[in-house]
DNA sequence: ATCAATTAGTGTACTATATACACAGTACGT
DNA sequence: ACGTACTGTGTATATAGTACACTAATTGAT
Protein backbone atom coordinates (compact mmCIF):
# COMPACT_ATOMS: atom_id res chain seq x y z
CA UNK A 1 0.00 0.00 0.00
CA UNK A 2 3.16 2.02 0.36
CA UNK A 3 4.05 2.31 -3.12
CA UNK A 4 0.77 4.27 -3.47
CA UNK A 5 2.55 7.34 -1.91
CA UNK A 6 4.21 7.84 -5.52
CA UNK A 7 0.80 9.03 -7.11
CA UNK A 8 1.85 9.72 -10.41
CA UNK A 9 3.61 6.58 -11.15
CA UNK A 10 4.86 5.43 -14.63
CA UNK A 11 7.32 3.35 -15.80
CA UNK A 12 10.46 4.82 -15.76
CA UNK A 13 9.72 5.70 -12.06
CA UNK A 14 9.76 2.10 -11.58
CA UNK A 15 12.18 1.02 -13.76
CA UNK A 16 14.74 3.88 -11.83
CA UNK A 17 13.45 2.33 -8.20
CA UNK A 18 13.86 -1.50 -9.14
CA UNK A 19 17.79 -0.81 -9.14
CA UNK A 20 17.49 0.35 -6.13
CA UNK A 21 16.24 -2.70 -4.99
CA UNK A 22 17.64 -5.78 -3.02
CA UNK A 23 18.75 -8.84 -5.59
CA UNK A 24 17.30 -11.16 -3.14
CA UNK A 25 13.72 -9.62 -3.45
CA UNK A 26 13.86 -9.08 -6.85
CA UNK A 27 14.93 -12.62 -7.34
CA UNK A 28 11.75 -13.66 -5.53
CA UNK A 29 9.20 -11.02 -6.85
CA UNK A 30 10.70 -12.65 -10.47
CA UNK A 31 10.00 -16.42 -9.52
CA UNK A 32 6.35 -15.01 -8.81
CA UNK A 33 5.73 -13.22 -12.33
CA UNK A 34 7.74 -14.65 -14.70
CA UNK A 35 7.21 -17.18 -17.09
CA UNK A 36 9.74 -19.74 -16.57
CA UNK A 37 11.21 -20.30 -20.61
CA UNK A 38 11.28 -23.99 -21.21
CA UNK A 39 14.74 -25.02 -21.46
CA UNK A 40 15.11 -27.32 -24.45
CA UNK A 41 18.09 -29.48 -24.01
CA UNK A 42 18.29 -32.40 -21.30
CA UNK A 43 15.72 -34.72 -19.84
CA UNK A 44 12.10 -33.57 -19.51
CA UNK A 45 11.33 -32.40 -16.07
CA UNK A 46 8.96 -34.40 -14.77
CA UNK A 47 7.19 -31.50 -12.57
CA UNK A 48 6.25 -28.15 -13.31
CA UNK A 49 6.36 -25.51 -10.43
CA UNK A 50 2.52 -25.66 -10.15
CA UNK A 51 2.41 -29.05 -9.15
CA UNK A 52 5.10 -28.44 -6.72
CA UNK A 53 2.77 -25.51 -5.25
CA UNK A 54 0.00 -27.47 -5.13
CA UNK A 55 1.64 -30.18 -3.13
CA UNK A 56 2.74 -27.89 -0.62
CA UNK A 57 -0.61 -26.17 -0.70
CA UNK A 58 -2.55 -29.51 -0.28
CA UNK A 59 -0.12 -30.26 2.76
CA UNK A 60 -0.55 -26.77 4.67
CA UNK A 61 -4.14 -27.51 4.23
CA UNK A 62 -3.92 -30.75 5.83
CA UNK A 63 -1.62 -30.26 8.60
CA UNK A 64 -0.09 -27.15 9.02
CA UNK A 65 2.39 -24.88 7.53
CA UNK A 66 4.41 -26.48 10.01
CA UNK A 67 4.08 -29.97 7.69
CA UNK A 68 5.44 -27.90 4.84
CA UNK A 69 8.74 -29.00 4.47
CA UNK A 70 10.51 -30.07 1.29
CA UNK A 71 11.07 -33.49 2.04
CA UNK A 72 7.20 -33.84 2.66
CA UNK A 73 6.53 -31.71 -0.49
CA UNK A 74 9.00 -33.99 -2.48
CA UNK A 75 8.16 -37.43 -1.09
CA UNK A 76 4.03 -36.35 -1.68
CA UNK A 77 4.98 -35.77 -5.18
CA UNK A 78 7.05 -39.01 -5.37
CA UNK A 79 10.46 -37.58 -5.50
CA UNK A 80 13.55 -36.61 -3.24
CA UNK A 81 13.98 -33.46 -1.75
CA UNK A 82 16.30 -32.22 -3.57
CA UNK A 83 14.39 -32.82 -6.77
CA UNK A 84 12.73 -29.95 -5.50
CA UNK A 85 15.79 -27.26 -6.15
CA UNK A 86 14.86 -27.89 -9.53
CA UNK A 87 12.06 -25.60 -9.41
CA UNK A 88 12.61 -23.76 -6.58
CA UNK A 89 16.25 -22.03 -5.36
CA UNK A 90 15.06 -22.03 -1.86
CA UNK A 91 12.18 -23.13 0.59
CA UNK A 92 11.31 -19.30 0.88
CA UNK A 93 10.91 -18.72 -2.69
CA UNK A 94 8.23 -21.92 -2.89
CA UNK A 95 6.73 -20.48 0.49
CA UNK A 96 6.28 -16.96 -1.97
CA UNK A 97 4.57 -18.80 -4.56
CA UNK A 98 1.92 -20.65 -2.17
CA UNK A 99 1.03 -17.28 -0.37
CA UNK A 100 -0.06 -15.92 -3.69
CA UNK A 101 -1.78 -18.93 -5.16
CA UNK A 102 -3.36 -20.16 -1.75
CA UNK A 103 -4.75 -16.07 -1.94
CA UNK A 104 -6.73 -17.41 -5.04
CA UNK A 105 -9.24 -15.05 -6.87
CA UNK A 106 -11.36 -12.47 -5.66
CA UNK A 107 -15.17 -13.80 -6.31
CA UNK A 108 -16.18 -12.23 -9.20
CA UNK A 109 -18.09 -8.74 -8.81
CA UNK A 110 -21.59 -9.52 -10.22
CA UNK A 111 -23.11 -7.79 -12.71
CA UNK A 112 -25.48 -5.14 -12.76
CA UNK A 113 -23.15 -3.60 -10.22
CA UNK A 114 -24.39 -2.52 -6.89
CA UNK A 115 -23.26 0.23 -4.33
CA UNK A 116 -19.91 0.67 -3.70
CA UNK A 117 -20.66 0.05 -0.29
CA UNK A 118 -22.15 -3.30 -0.71
CA UNK A 119 -19.74 -4.20 -2.49
CA UNK A 120 -16.77 -3.69 -0.59
CA UNK A 121 -18.27 -5.64 2.39
CA UNK A 122 -18.52 -8.53 -0.24
CA UNK A 123 -14.22 -7.94 -0.98
CA UNK A 124 -13.92 -7.92 2.83
CA UNK A 125 -15.89 -10.84 3.90
CA UNK A 126 -14.51 -12.42 0.40
CA UNK A 127 -11.20 -11.85 2.17
CA UNK A 128 -11.42 -12.88 5.41
CA UNK A 129 -13.19 -16.16 4.61
CA UNK A 130 -10.45 -16.59 2.42
CA UNK A 131 -7.65 -16.40 5.35
CA UNK A 132 -9.84 -18.42 7.25
CA UNK A 133 -9.91 -21.02 5.06
CA UNK A 134 -6.04 -21.17 4.18
CA UNK A 135 -5.38 -19.97 7.90
CA UNK A 136 -1.80 -20.93 7.27
CA UNK A 137 -1.39 -18.01 5.26
CA UNK A 138 -1.60 -15.81 8.10
CA UNK A 139 1.55 -17.04 8.96
CA UNK A 140 3.43 -15.59 6.35
CA UNK A 141 3.76 -12.10 5.99
CA UNK A 142 2.99 -10.91 2.82
CA UNK A 143 2.21 -7.20 3.40
CA UNK A 144 4.96 -5.83 1.47
CA UNK A 145 7.08 -7.28 -1.11
CA UNK A 146 7.41 -9.79 -3.15
CA UNK A 147 3.69 -9.54 -4.63
CA UNK A 148 2.40 -12.11 -6.84
CA UNK A 149 -0.61 -11.65 -9.59
CA UNK A 150 -3.08 -13.04 -7.17
CA UNK A 151 -2.66 -10.03 -4.74
CA UNK A 152 -3.23 -7.66 -7.73
CA UNK A 153 -6.37 -9.13 -9.04
CA UNK A 154 -7.40 -8.38 -5.01
CA UNK A 155 -6.50 -5.15 -5.34
CA UNK A 156 -8.06 -4.41 -9.07
CA UNK A 157 -11.35 -5.97 -7.48
CA UNK A 158 -11.87 -3.55 -4.32
CA UNK A 159 -10.28 -0.61 -6.22
CA UNK A 160 -12.39 -1.44 -8.83
CA UNK A 161 -15.29 -1.16 -6.42
CA UNK A 162 -14.15 1.69 -4.32
CA UNK A 163 -13.94 3.85 -7.94
CA UNK A 164 -17.51 3.97 -7.38
CA UNK A 165 -16.98 6.11 -4.70
CA UNK A 166 -16.73 9.18 -6.99
CA UNK A 167 -13.37 9.65 -4.69
CA UNK A 168 -10.16 10.84 -6.04
CA UNK A 169 -7.04 8.28 -6.52
CA UNK A 170 -5.74 9.55 -3.53
CA UNK A 171 -8.60 9.38 -0.89
CA UNK A 172 -9.37 5.47 -2.72
CA UNK A 173 -5.79 4.83 -1.64
CA UNK A 174 -6.86 5.78 1.66
CA UNK A 175 -10.02 3.79 1.90
CA UNK A 176 -8.42 0.97 0.59
CA UNK A 177 -6.28 0.97 3.57
CA UNK A 178 -8.84 1.51 5.83
CA UNK A 179 -11.23 -1.58 4.44
CA UNK A 180 -7.83 -3.99 4.27
CA UNK A 181 -6.52 -2.78 7.58
CA UNK A 182 -9.51 -3.55 9.40
CA UNK A 183 -10.44 -6.85 7.23
CA UNK A 184 -6.47 -7.98 8.35
CA UNK A 185 -6.96 -7.13 11.63
CA UNK A 186 -10.62 -8.13 12.35
CA UNK A 187 -9.96 -11.39 11.12
CA UNK A 188 -7.06 -12.56 13.14
CA UNK A 189 -9.27 -14.22 15.52
CA UNK A 190 -11.52 -15.94 13.34
CA UNK A 191 -7.69 -17.01 11.85
CA UNK A 192 -6.78 -18.55 15.04
CA UNK A 193 -9.97 -20.51 15.48
CA UNK A 194 -9.70 -21.24 12.32
CA UNK A 195 -6.20 -23.12 12.59
CA UNK A 196 -7.29 -24.69 15.75
CA UNK A 197 -9.65 -26.41 14.32
CA UNK A 198 -7.37 -27.41 11.51
CA UNK A 199 -5.29 -28.92 14.70
CA UNK A 200 -8.25 -30.92 15.94
CA UNK A 201 -8.96 -28.37 18.62
CA UNK A 202 -12.66 -27.83 19.67
CA UNK A 203 -14.40 -24.62 19.15
CA UNK A 204 -14.88 -24.82 23.09
CA UNK A 205 -11.53 -26.18 23.78
CA UNK A 206 -10.40 -22.84 22.06
CA UNK A 207 -12.76 -20.53 23.48
CA UNK A 208 -12.27 -22.11 26.86
CA UNK A 209 -8.14 -21.16 26.13
CA UNK A 210 -8.61 -17.97 25.39
CA UNK A 211 -11.68 -16.76 28.33
CA UNK A 212 -9.45 -18.56 30.60
CA UNK A 213 -6.60 -16.14 30.33
CA UNK A 214 -9.05 -13.10 30.05
CA UNK A 215 -10.93 -13.95 32.85
CA UNK A 216 -7.64 -13.75 35.33
CA UNK A 217 -8.45 -10.29 34.85
CA UNK A 218 -11.53 -11.10 37.07
CA UNK A 219 -10.55 -10.06 40.77
CA UNK A 220 -7.26 -8.92 40.07
CA UNK A 221 -7.01 -5.15 40.87
CA UNK A 222 -4.97 -3.97 38.24
CA UNK A 223 -7.51 -4.72 35.48
CA UNK A 224 -11.05 -2.81 37.28
CA UNK A 225 -12.70 -2.30 34.59
CA UNK A 226 -11.92 -4.70 32.30
CA UNK A 227 -12.91 -7.16 34.88
CA UNK A 228 -16.22 -5.40 35.35
CA UNK A 229 -16.59 -5.42 31.81
CA UNK A 230 -16.20 -8.91 31.22
CA UNK A 231 -18.61 -9.54 34.83
CA UNK A 232 -21.24 -7.27 33.79
CA UNK A 233 -24.35 -9.14 32.72
CA UNK A 234 -25.56 -8.72 28.93
CA UNK A 235 -29.07 -8.67 27.66
CA UNK A 236 -29.81 -10.80 24.80
CA UNK A 237 -27.77 -13.16 22.45
CA UNK A 238 -23.91 -12.77 22.26
CA UNK A 239 -22.98 -12.42 18.71
CA UNK A 240 -20.85 -14.48 16.64
CA UNK A 241 -17.81 -14.09 15.73
CA UNK A 242 -19.22 -13.79 11.97
CA UNK A 243 -21.61 -11.15 13.02
CA UNK A 244 -19.35 -9.62 14.77
CA UNK A 245 -16.87 -8.77 11.99
CA UNK A 246 -19.83 -7.56 9.92
CA UNK A 247 -21.22 -5.43 12.55
CA UNK A 248 -17.68 -3.72 12.73
CA UNK A 249 -17.27 -3.67 9.05
CA UNK A 250 -20.92 -1.51 9.19
CA UNK A 251 -19.07 0.66 11.28
CA UNK A 252 -16.11 1.08 9.20
CA UNK A 253 -18.21 1.45 6.37
CA UNK A 254 -20.36 3.91 8.23
CA UNK A 255 -16.65 5.85 8.88
CA UNK A 256 -15.93 5.79 5.30
CA UNK A 257 -19.02 6.75 3.47
CA UNK A 258 -19.55 9.85 5.86
CA UNK A 259 -16.30 11.02 4.15
CA UNK A 260 -17.37 10.00 0.86
CA UNK A 261 -20.61 12.45 1.01
CA UNK A 262 -18.52 15.27 3.09
CA UNK A 263 -15.70 15.14 -0.04
CA UNK A 264 -18.86 14.68 -2.65
CA UNK A 265 -20.97 17.21 -1.46
CA UNK B 1 -12.16 -10.93 21.42
CA UNK B 2 -14.01 -14.31 21.00
CA UNK B 3 -13.67 -15.07 25.11
CA UNK B 4 -16.20 -11.89 25.48
CA UNK B 5 -19.19 -14.14 24.11
CA UNK B 6 -20.11 -15.32 27.50
CA UNK B 7 -21.03 -11.94 28.40
CA UNK B 8 -21.69 -12.92 32.00
CA UNK B 9 -18.92 -14.18 32.91
CA UNK B 10 -18.06 -15.45 36.43
CA UNK B 11 -15.19 -17.70 37.94
CA UNK B 12 -17.61 -20.74 37.50
CA UNK B 13 -17.76 -20.97 34.06
CA UNK B 14 -13.90 -19.92 34.26
CA UNK B 15 -13.57 -23.36 36.29
CA UNK B 16 -15.94 -25.25 34.47
CA UNK B 17 -14.48 -23.77 30.91
CA UNK B 18 -10.81 -24.14 32.31
CA UNK B 19 -11.03 -28.43 32.70
CA UNK B 20 -11.36 -28.55 28.85
CA UNK B 21 -8.38 -26.82 27.89
CA UNK B 22 -5.81 -28.48 25.85
CA UNK B 23 -2.91 -28.94 28.87
CA UNK B 24 -0.13 -27.77 26.94
CA UNK B 25 -2.09 -24.38 26.62
CA UNK B 26 -2.98 -24.40 30.21
CA UNK B 27 0.51 -24.70 30.44
CA UNK B 28 1.82 -21.88 29.04
CA UNK B 29 -0.99 -19.93 30.20
CA UNK B 30 0.66 -20.64 33.83
CA UNK B 31 4.03 -19.92 32.92
CA UNK B 32 3.22 -17.05 31.83
CA UNK B 33 0.94 -15.91 34.51
CA UNK B 34 2.51 -17.73 37.58
CA UNK B 35 4.88 -16.35 40.14
CA UNK B 36 6.75 -19.28 40.61
CA UNK B 37 7.65 -20.83 43.51
CA UNK B 38 11.55 -20.39 44.13
CA UNK B 39 12.68 -23.72 45.47
CA UNK B 40 14.71 -23.59 48.57
CA UNK B 41 16.72 -26.58 48.38
CA UNK B 42 19.98 -26.67 45.77
CA UNK B 43 22.14 -24.17 44.17
CA UNK B 44 20.80 -20.70 43.62
CA UNK B 45 19.60 -20.29 40.14
CA UNK B 46 22.29 -18.10 38.39
CA UNK B 47 19.51 -16.07 36.56
CA UNK B 48 15.68 -15.57 36.72
CA UNK B 49 13.40 -16.18 33.83
CA UNK B 50 12.91 -12.51 33.70
CA UNK B 51 17.13 -12.95 32.54
CA UNK B 52 16.53 -14.57 30.21
CA UNK B 53 13.58 -13.14 28.58
CA UNK B 54 15.05 -9.59 28.50
CA UNK B 55 18.26 -10.94 26.86
CA UNK B 56 16.31 -12.92 24.47
CA UNK B 57 14.08 -9.67 23.78
CA UNK B 58 17.32 -7.62 23.03
CA UNK B 59 18.49 -10.25 20.52
CA UNK B 60 15.22 -9.93 18.69
CA UNK B 61 15.38 -5.94 19.06
CA UNK B 62 18.98 -6.42 17.43
CA UNK B 63 18.95 -8.86 15.09
CA UNK B 64 15.26 -9.89 14.25
CA UNK B 65 13.46 -13.23 15.57
CA UNK B 66 15.00 -15.66 13.60
CA UNK B 67 18.80 -14.42 15.46
CA UNK B 68 16.78 -15.91 18.62
CA UNK B 69 17.68 -19.38 19.15
CA UNK B 70 18.49 -20.93 22.29
CA UNK B 71 22.02 -21.05 22.10
CA UNK B 72 21.86 -17.50 21.04
CA UNK B 73 19.96 -16.22 23.97
CA UNK B 74 22.30 -18.38 26.45
CA UNK B 75 25.49 -17.75 24.96
CA UNK B 76 24.42 -13.65 25.88
CA UNK B 77 23.97 -14.69 29.32
CA UNK B 78 27.03 -16.52 29.74
CA UNK B 79 25.64 -19.89 30.07
CA UNK B 80 25.08 -23.43 27.59
CA UNK B 81 21.97 -24.02 25.85
CA UNK B 82 20.19 -26.42 27.88
CA UNK B 83 20.78 -23.81 31.43
CA UNK B 84 17.90 -22.32 29.86
CA UNK B 85 15.35 -25.21 30.04
CA UNK B 86 15.73 -25.03 33.65
CA UNK B 87 13.27 -21.72 33.14
CA UNK B 88 11.25 -22.33 30.24
CA UNK B 89 10.16 -25.69 29.86
CA UNK B 90 11.03 -25.48 25.56
CA UNK B 91 11.62 -22.05 23.24
CA UNK B 92 7.46 -22.00 22.85
CA UNK B 93 6.91 -20.69 26.12
CA UNK B 94 10.31 -18.29 26.21
CA UNK B 95 8.62 -16.97 23.08
CA UNK B 96 5.01 -16.53 24.74
CA UNK B 97 7.32 -14.95 27.72
CA UNK B 98 8.60 -12.29 25.18
CA UNK B 99 5.43 -11.65 23.59
CA UNK B 100 4.16 -10.22 26.65
CA UNK B 101 7.58 -8.50 27.67
CA UNK B 102 7.56 -7.26 24.21
CA UNK B 103 4.16 -5.84 24.81
CA UNK B 104 5.16 -3.06 27.48
CA UNK B 105 2.79 -1.20 29.53
CA UNK B 106 0.18 0.98 27.73
CA UNK B 107 1.14 4.81 28.16
CA UNK B 108 -1.16 5.74 31.24
CA UNK B 109 -4.16 8.05 30.41
CA UNK B 110 -3.63 11.67 31.54
CA UNK B 111 -5.80 13.25 34.09
CA UNK B 112 -8.04 15.15 33.48
CA UNK B 113 -10.01 12.69 31.55
CA UNK B 114 -10.21 13.56 28.02
CA UNK B 115 -12.89 12.38 25.19
CA UNK B 116 -13.63 8.65 24.64
CA UNK B 117 -12.45 9.47 20.93
CA UNK B 118 -9.05 11.28 22.22
CA UNK B 119 -7.97 8.25 24.17
CA UNK B 120 -9.07 5.71 21.74
CA UNK B 121 -7.16 7.43 19.54
CA UNK B 122 -4.43 7.78 21.65
CA UNK B 123 -4.24 4.08 22.05
CA UNK B 124 -4.29 3.01 18.64
CA UNK B 125 -1.72 5.04 17.93
CA UNK B 126 0.33 3.98 21.05
CA UNK B 127 -0.15 0.14 19.96
CA UNK B 128 0.79 0.88 16.78
CA UNK B 129 4.19 2.55 17.57
CA UNK B 130 4.74 -0.17 20.05
CA UNK B 131 4.27 -3.14 17.50
CA UNK B 132 6.72 -0.95 14.96
CA UNK B 133 9.73 -0.74 18.08
CA UNK B 134 9.50 -4.08 17.89
CA UNK B 135 8.27 -5.21 14.47
CA UNK B 136 9.32 -9.08 15.59
CA UNK B 137 6.37 -8.82 17.77
CA UNK B 138 4.11 -9.29 15.10
CA UNK B 139 5.90 -12.50 13.47
CA UNK B 140 4.53 -14.07 16.38
CA UNK B 141 0.87 -14.83 17.21
CA UNK B 142 -0.79 -13.69 19.77
CA UNK B 143 -4.64 -13.09 19.22
CA UNK B 144 -5.41 -15.74 20.69
CA UNK B 145 -4.18 -17.98 24.11
CA UNK B 146 -2.07 -17.57 25.94
CA UNK B 147 -2.50 -13.84 26.68
CA UNK B 148 0.00 -12.66 29.56
CA UNK B 149 -0.34 -9.95 31.84
CA UNK B 150 0.44 -7.38 29.57
CA UNK B 151 -1.87 -7.48 26.84
CA UNK B 152 -4.51 -7.53 29.83
CA UNK B 153 -2.91 -3.53 30.45
CA UNK B 154 -3.77 -2.98 27.10
CA UNK B 155 -6.99 -4.30 26.83
CA UNK B 156 -7.96 -2.66 30.75
CA UNK B 157 -6.83 0.70 29.03
CA UNK B 158 -8.84 0.89 25.97
CA UNK B 159 -11.61 -0.73 27.53
CA UNK B 160 -11.57 1.64 30.06
CA UNK B 161 -11.68 4.69 27.70
CA UNK B 162 -14.23 2.93 25.54
CA UNK B 163 -16.40 2.82 28.90
CA UNK B 164 -16.88 6.37 28.59
CA UNK B 165 -18.97 6.68 25.45
CA UNK B 166 -21.99 4.91 28.06
CA UNK B 167 -22.04 1.84 25.57
CA UNK B 168 -23.23 -1.05 27.03
CA UNK B 169 -20.59 -4.11 27.15
CA UNK B 170 -21.49 -5.82 24.54
CA UNK B 171 -20.98 -2.97 22.12
CA UNK B 172 -18.08 -1.91 23.72
CA UNK B 173 -16.59 -5.50 22.99
CA UNK B 174 -17.80 -4.80 19.31
CA UNK B 175 -16.39 -1.39 19.35
CA UNK B 176 -13.05 -3.28 20.57
CA UNK B 177 -13.02 -5.20 18.15
CA UNK B 178 -12.72 -2.60 15.47
CA UNK B 179 -10.13 -0.71 17.17
CA UNK B 180 -8.24 -3.21 17.53
CA UNK B 181 -8.83 -4.71 14.20
CA UNK B 182 -8.15 -1.38 12.39
CA UNK B 183 -5.11 -1.04 14.56
CA UNK B 184 -3.64 -4.20 14.01
CA UNK B 185 -4.04 -4.94 10.28
CA UNK B 186 -3.29 -0.93 9.50
CA UNK B 187 0.04 -1.27 11.29
CA UNK B 188 1.26 -3.73 9.00
CA UNK B 189 2.31 -2.42 6.25
CA UNK B 190 4.45 0.24 9.17
CA UNK B 191 5.72 -2.96 10.92
CA UNK B 192 7.02 -4.46 7.88
CA UNK B 193 8.84 -1.61 6.89
CA UNK B 194 9.96 -1.40 11.06
CA UNK B 195 11.24 -5.10 9.79
CA UNK B 196 13.29 -3.90 6.66
CA UNK B 197 14.88 -1.03 8.58
CA UNK B 198 16.28 -3.62 11.47
CA UNK B 199 18.18 -5.34 8.64
CA UNK B 200 19.53 -2.33 7.20
CA UNK B 201 17.70 -2.04 4.23
CA UNK B 202 16.80 1.44 3.39
CA UNK B 203 13.40 3.06 2.74
CA UNK B 204 13.62 3.73 -0.57
CA UNK B 205 14.69 0.16 -1.18
CA UNK B 206 11.89 -0.78 0.59
CA UNK B 207 9.28 1.61 -1.20
CA UNK B 208 11.12 0.60 -4.35
CA UNK B 209 10.37 -3.15 -4.16
CA UNK B 210 6.39 -2.92 -2.80
CA UNK B 211 6.52 -0.24 -5.59
CA UNK B 212 8.19 -2.39 -8.31
CA UNK B 213 5.57 -5.28 -7.42
CA UNK B 214 2.48 -3.37 -7.47
CA UNK B 215 3.77 -1.20 -10.66
CA UNK B 216 3.50 -4.85 -12.61
CA UNK B 217 -0.30 -3.83 -12.97
CA UNK B 218 0.78 -0.99 -15.00
CA UNK B 219 -0.33 -2.33 -18.76
CA UNK B 220 -0.98 -5.44 -17.97
CA UNK B 221 -4.64 -6.10 -18.83
CA UNK B 222 -5.97 -8.42 -15.89
CA UNK B 223 -5.84 -4.99 -13.68
CA UNK B 224 -6.36 -1.91 -15.89
CA UNK B 225 -8.53 -0.51 -12.69
CA UNK B 226 -5.62 -0.55 -10.21
CA UNK B 227 -3.46 0.13 -13.30
CA UNK B 228 -5.55 3.39 -13.67
CA UNK B 229 -5.23 3.90 -10.29
CA UNK B 230 -1.54 3.80 -9.70
CA UNK B 231 -0.68 5.86 -12.81
CA UNK B 232 -3.31 9.02 -12.18
CA UNK B 233 -1.40 11.99 -11.25
CA UNK B 234 -2.31 13.55 -7.77
CA UNK B 235 -2.48 17.31 -6.71
CA UNK B 236 -0.63 17.75 -3.16
CA UNK B 237 1.50 16.19 -0.83
CA UNK B 238 0.90 12.48 -0.54
CA UNK B 239 0.61 11.29 2.96
CA UNK B 240 3.00 9.86 5.07
CA UNK B 241 2.76 6.40 6.28
CA UNK B 242 1.62 7.89 9.98
CA UNK B 243 -0.32 10.64 8.67
CA UNK B 244 -2.16 7.52 6.72
CA UNK B 245 -3.23 5.51 9.45
CA UNK B 246 -4.32 8.57 11.67
CA UNK B 247 -6.32 9.28 8.50
CA UNK B 248 -8.29 5.66 8.23
CA UNK B 249 -7.93 6.34 11.89
CA UNK B 250 -10.95 9.21 12.27
CA UNK B 251 -12.59 7.64 9.54
CA UNK B 252 -12.72 4.54 12.11
CA UNK B 253 -13.71 6.27 15.01
CA UNK B 254 -16.53 8.15 12.85
CA UNK B 255 -18.14 5.35 12.02
CA UNK B 256 -18.19 4.46 15.97
CA UNK B 257 -19.31 7.86 16.92
CA UNK B 258 -22.01 7.70 14.48
CA UNK B 259 -23.10 4.29 16.13
CA UNK B 260 -22.50 5.67 19.85
CA UNK B 261 -24.31 8.71 19.44
CA UNK B 262 -27.17 6.32 17.54
CA UNK B 263 -27.36 4.27 20.48
CA UNK B 264 -27.48 7.33 23.33
CA UNK B 265 -28.48 10.60 21.27
C1' DA C 1 24.84 -40.94 -36.51
C1' DT C 2 27.74 -39.16 -33.14
C1' DC C 3 29.14 -36.13 -29.77
C1' DA C 4 28.99 -32.27 -26.71
C1' DA C 5 26.29 -29.46 -24.04
C1' DT C 6 22.71 -29.05 -20.94
C1' DT C 7 19.54 -30.36 -17.74
C1' DA C 8 16.74 -33.65 -14.22
C1' DG C 9 16.84 -36.31 -10.41
C1' DT C 10 19.56 -38.82 -6.73
C1' DG C 11 22.68 -39.70 -2.88
C1' DT C 12 25.58 -38.00 0.39
C1' DA C 13 27.25 -34.77 3.43
C1' DC C 14 27.21 -30.64 6.22
C1' DT C 15 25.08 -27.20 9.08
C1' DA C 16 21.90 -25.29 12.36
C1' DT C 17 18.47 -25.95 15.58
C1' DA C 18 15.69 -27.85 19.46
C1' DT C 19 15.84 -30.83 23.04
C1' DA C 20 16.30 -35.56 25.67
C1' DC C 21 19.20 -37.56 29.11
C1' DA C 22 22.74 -38.58 32.31
C1' DC C 23 26.03 -36.65 35.29
C1' DA C 24 28.51 -33.57 38.52
C1' DG C 25 28.40 -30.39 41.75
C1' DT C 26 25.74 -27.42 45.34
C1' DA C 27 22.98 -26.09 49.22
C1' DC C 28 19.33 -26.84 52.37
C1' DG C 29 16.58 -29.61 55.84
C1' DT C 30 16.79 -33.23 58.93
C1' DA D 1 26.68 -35.55 58.21
C1' DC D 2 23.71 -37.08 54.83
C1' DG D 3 20.19 -37.45 51.63
C1' DT D 4 17.32 -34.78 48.68
C1' DA D 5 16.34 -31.51 45.39
C1' DC D 6 18.01 -28.64 42.43
C1' DT D 7 21.40 -26.13 38.89
C1' DG D 8 24.35 -26.16 35.09
C1' DT D 9 27.08 -28.96 31.69
C1' DG D 10 28.31 -32.34 28.15
C1' DT D 11 26.84 -35.45 24.97
C1' DA D 12 23.76 -37.34 21.78
C1' DT D 13 19.76 -37.41 18.62
C1' DA D 14 16.22 -35.93 15.43
C1' DT D 15 14.74 -32.78 12.09
C1' DA D 16 15.28 -29.25 9.14
C1' DG D 17 17.45 -26.81 4.80
C1' DT D 18 20.65 -27.03 1.35
C1' DA D 19 25.55 -27.49 -1.10
C1' DC D 20 27.80 -30.57 -4.16
C1' DA D 21 29.03 -34.21 -7.07
C1' DC D 22 27.33 -37.83 -9.84
C1' DT D 23 24.36 -40.42 -13.19
C1' DA D 24 21.23 -40.43 -16.73
C1' DA D 25 18.53 -38.36 -20.26
C1' DT D 26 17.77 -35.36 -24.12
C1' DT D 27 18.82 -32.62 -28.11
C1' DG D 28 21.39 -29.23 -31.11
C1' DA D 29 25.59 -29.09 -33.69
C1' DT D 30 28.87 -31.57 -36.40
Amino acid sequence: MAGRKKSALTRDDLIEASTRIDPDLRRRSELLWDDRSQPTRGPKPGLTPDDVVQAAMQIADAEGLSAVTMHAVAASLGFTTMALYRYFPNKETLLDAIVDAGLGHPPRVTEPRGAWRDEVAQWSRAKRAMMCARPWLAELPFVAAPHGPNWLRWLESVIDSLARTGLNAADMGEMLSVIDGYTRGASDTAISLARARARGTSDAQWAAAVGADLGRAIGDPRFPTFSKFLTSPSDGQPRTMDASFDFGLERVLDGIERYVSDQLG
